[in-house]
DNA sequence: TTGTAGGCGTTATCAC
DNA sequence: GTGATAACGCCTACAA
């Protein structure tokens, strides 16, 4: 099957089919061109040899790495691996391979692991937020290479975004909330240190409640990371400190999850006593005891965008571009009137 | 910060310090036998051309690309996500890439996944599971990859396997349940086509309560995808045609969710009318009502000792290993004796 | 500790 | 439709 020494190459299968190394490569590249029967040649050879192409080498000489890099915080959020699905199956199809790393909400990692995908040759890199560390924007600015920033949206001359309006989506659910009577809320966030998503949510939820006559002073905001015990421990501190709570806004189901535990724990009623809504619309959530509202994000899609996105753009070519997509609020059976008090 | 023409080369770094190219490579391979003067002035030059590698001219010429690909079913099962974590997680910290596809189960489409990482030139491929087209392994041998399978054991002198025995693990299942008096037995499978993991887990659950007396003809298996919604759709099946059912081994967590929804849907009350075991012991199995009693599987352990393995095994180095990792039983609140009847 | 020479496997370019 | 030539950017091998 193989050469002797190492793996066939290029020139290996152009000397069994009896043609030039240029025609081999034509077979790979603009198959069109090539005579049938020189192709069939071709494939005969590379059957024979077992050849494998080295795409080091075409990288090498042509700079189409078709190679795209997506740095997330973690893979353990399902809604993080969701979009890194939908961009990976997208990208397939078009024949781009994804190179992928996590940085654990460490923007310093995440800049890291930048500069090693530049280095990888990619042309693309898929972010999540709109906040980074300047050098990390500039040093993608410098290399040519595309950026998607994604869960978010920016407006910038130099960087696309595929996402959606977090303070937007906030606001959404303070307004269903109060739109149901609500007026004494709290509001379990993710951590808000470094990540613009659970920032602008916090923000978003807290405007709209200003808007309506509620001041920001009277919002009690408990940050955790995303996990339930995180979420179950921010709701018993919450419910300790502001008692008459009527209503809960959970940065994410995860927490929501949490939240629901504890008030289960503590014999009160949710919706009757409490009404939570959550971020993400997980797969469990619509299972969880009552089914949880909450907020729908459309990951998937998301990560398809951005394929599509880097698909279309060439190498090189900057026409950055702002897709927004839709959040919607997804009622289920943790939201109700406050009881008359 | 760059040359008009493109990006600075190793070459142009070199220039700008003074020193040869070579000098400049081992700046970066082996910054031991550079002296301290040339390296300040090679860091000089790099900052101001705004150097980065080119990874690809370094792999066509070293063969080393720290490459690493991982082709798994689906991240939507954070299962799978938790591995890739871990491996990505472990490999990056020795300076390694990770490509990753999803096969959505289909061998073939594995096959060509493997193909292309073979010329993306990666060191090493992982993929889930032992059943494989013969081919694909062909092929990882042919060229010199070092191929670990995951999530179950493989005794193959070509092949390194990091998982554990599903077979043993679902006869564990059978004999926590055997123990609490069940003799009336149902499971509720993951589709066993082309997986040898739902495969083994059938044959387990069913070898061992045929050790306890119960011929497989008694055993009623259900086979669902890995979703609630299929899962409470089968135990609802299940409940109908074998409606004397004590105890119900679920293939995975998520399945196990949707069978204890339709209980509670019917009025079963869990565990007294029903048993029930999952698979996974996800994050979520801990706050189901009541908690779900299941077997816990270490994801994230198996793709870190994958990376392990890898990080350890030079390229072409052939030195096939298995490592196996323990499943244990979580006993929670869905786990109890029958009734007397 | 540093340098010189040559080639890794492919494709761009120009020619027929 | 096919081919000859050179070059992509780096590292290995050997030498000083």
């Amino acid at each position: 099957m193989r050469k002797s020494e190492g793996r066939a190459r290029l020139t290996d299968v152009a000397r069994l089919a009896g043609c030039a190394p240029v025609t081999v490569s034509r077979f790979f590249n603009d198959p069109g061109r090539v005579s049938e029967d020189v192709k069939r040649a071709i494939e005969d050879a590379i059957g024979q040899l077992g050849y494998y192409r080295n795409e080091s080498a075409r990288v090498l000489r042509s700079k189409r790495s078709k190679l795209v890099g997506v740095v997330i915080p973690t893979l353990r959020h399902s809604i993080y691996a969701d979009m890194v699905e939908g961009l990976q199956r997208k990208l397939a199809t078009h024949g781009f391979s994804l190179i992928h790393n996590v940085s654990d909400y460490d923007l310093d990692e995440e800049h890291a692991q930048a500069r090693n995908l530049i280095e990888r040759g990619v042309e693309a890199i898929v972010l999540v937020g709109t906040r980074h560390r300047r050098k990390t924007l500039d040093m993608l600015k410098d290399s040519a290479v595309t950026c998607v920033v994604t869960y978010a949206l920016r407006d910038d001359f130099q960087v696309a975004s595929v996402g959606f309006d977090n303070h937007r989506a906030a606001a959404l659910a303070a307004e269903k909330l109060l739109a149901l009577g609500h007026r004494r809320f709290a509001m379990i966030a993710g951590i808000t240190h470094d990540n613009d998503r659970a920032q602008s949510r916090v923000e978003g939820f807290s405007a709209a409640l200003a808007q309506a006559g509620i001041p920001p002073a009277e919002l009690c905001v408990r940050e955790a990371r995303y996990d339930i015990r995180e979420g179950q421990a921010a709701m018993a501190d919450l419910l300790d400190r502001a008692p008459g709570t009527t209503a809960v806004f959970c940065g994410s189901d995860v927490l929501a999850v949490g939240a629901l535990r504890e008030c289960r724990n503590r014999g009160l009623a949710v919706p009757a006593d409490i009404s939570i809504i959550g971020f993400d619309n997980l797969e469990i959530s619509e299972y969880t005891d009552p089914p949880l509202s909450t907020l729908n994000v459309p990951a998937v899609e998301m990560g398809e965008e951005a394929a599509n996105y880097i698909v279309q753009t060439g190498p090189g070519e900057a026409a950055p571009k702002k897709v927004e997509l839709q959040v919607g609020f997804v009622p289920r059976g943790t939201t109700a009137a406050p009881r008359q008090s």
